[in-house]
DNA sequence: TATTTCAGCGTACAAGTGTACGCTTATTTG
DNA sequence: CAAATAAGCGTACACTTGTACGCTGAAATA
């Protein structure tokens, strides 16, 4: 079985991103990545890694889509699973952590080229996160609160269950249970203080 | 005006610290940073470096310390500002912002670190945040929740600040307030929805 | 079949890295 | 005053890094 040379390009490039992937599972961070060892782990040469990417950024580009695409592709699984059984709140938690304890190394790559040096890797890391919020936004609006609460309720919910995935990357499995507990808790407090802004007669500031 | 031994050592030390904020300043990650580099900048020889730290490590350690103290005592400041005027909540995310604005290389470090490769440096940034979380949460028990829900609460406002300070990064001033806005809406919700919980017999009419 | 294309390699180089070792020199100590 | 201490320096070494350049050989094209 003879490989077309587009075929053998894809299989390379592939090799690439694997193994790229596989030393950020390693417990190294997307910067202290050095294309050398990336070719090294790929069992390339060094200068061939120029032939799919033109920068270390542009694979990390293509890390963080690829990552970001994993992620969703997961919690639309997830969303089934509520449709079956089970609470919205209960369940996305669940599929995250689910997620981030599958596969910490792709979550900690979003996580922190969040606030990493590239401007590139940031806001393709935003676009990502921002997927979720308006996704989840969108779904929120048809529960009938206007856009702007519908946003905000989503923005806070994403960042808490990103916190609480972050706080996870080191915790036991003890821990982790907890984690997941007080995620939960506290998208709750959030869904139902957002409720009862939506109805003004029982809201009052603090 | 000569200086003691010690004296001259503990300024020497300082040039260092000072060098490596310098650097994150300029937009590099702390694990962008050699030694060499940040001896360099701090003008002393490499090898001098070793006098004051056994490592990067170490200094980095040092630098969260110190950044984590400093954001700790602007935000202790800034309750004074709630005491005089102004609801805590606005407050509070008024004076993090501020901080973040005028020093974003700090915030930068503490939060990207959240996520670094080097376990030490993790666990000393999760320290610093747990402060924020156990300070908050002791004040929202004072005024009559349980130690779980106040804790829950006192976390998810320090993901939802955190978050707003790390979207905040990147954005222009009129998106920053923006931000702000959102995240004091955020906050609003957790609050009144702790609460609502906290009362489950004003929930009646539903 | 003859020609073009191009993925991958090897070599080479300048630049940067951490750190071992021993020296200097000024302060501190006895 | 003499001896001990230790901050800071310079040199040196063994690596690692990105990437420029030109070659090879096989697949694609004409």
């Amino acid at each position: 079985m003879t490989l077309s040379r587009a075929e053998q390009k894809e299989k390379t490039r592939r090799a690439i991103i694997d193994a790229a992937l596989r030393q950020l599972s390693a417990g190294k961070s997307f910067d202290a990545l050095s294309l050398r060892e990336v070719a090294r782990e790929a069992d390339i040469a060094p200068t061939s890694f120029y032939r799919h990417f033109k920068d270390m950024e542009e694979l990390g580009l293509t890390l963080v889509d690829e990552c970001g695409l994993a992620l969703r592709q997961i919690m639309r699984k997830g969303r089934k699973r509520i449709e079956n059984a089970g609470s919205v709140i209960g369940t996305s938690v669940d599929t995250f952590m689910e997620f981030t304890e599958a596969n910490p190394n792709i979550f900690r790559l979003l996580f922190h080229e969040r606030s990493g040096t590239s401007h590139g890797l940031r806001t393709a890391v935003a676009r990502e996160i921002q997927y979720f919020i308006v996704e989840l936004s969108d779904y929120i609006e048809t529960v009938g609160y206007e856009a702007e609460s519908a946003y905000a309720q989503a923005e806070a919910m994403v960042a808490i269950v990103f916190n609480a995935g972050a706080e996870s990357l080191d915790a036991k499995p003890a821990q982790r249970k907890e984690i997941a507990r007080r995620a939960k808790m506290q998208l709750r407090f959030i869904a139902s203080g957002a409720a009862q802004q939506l109805k003004p007669f029982k809201g009052k500031d603090q």
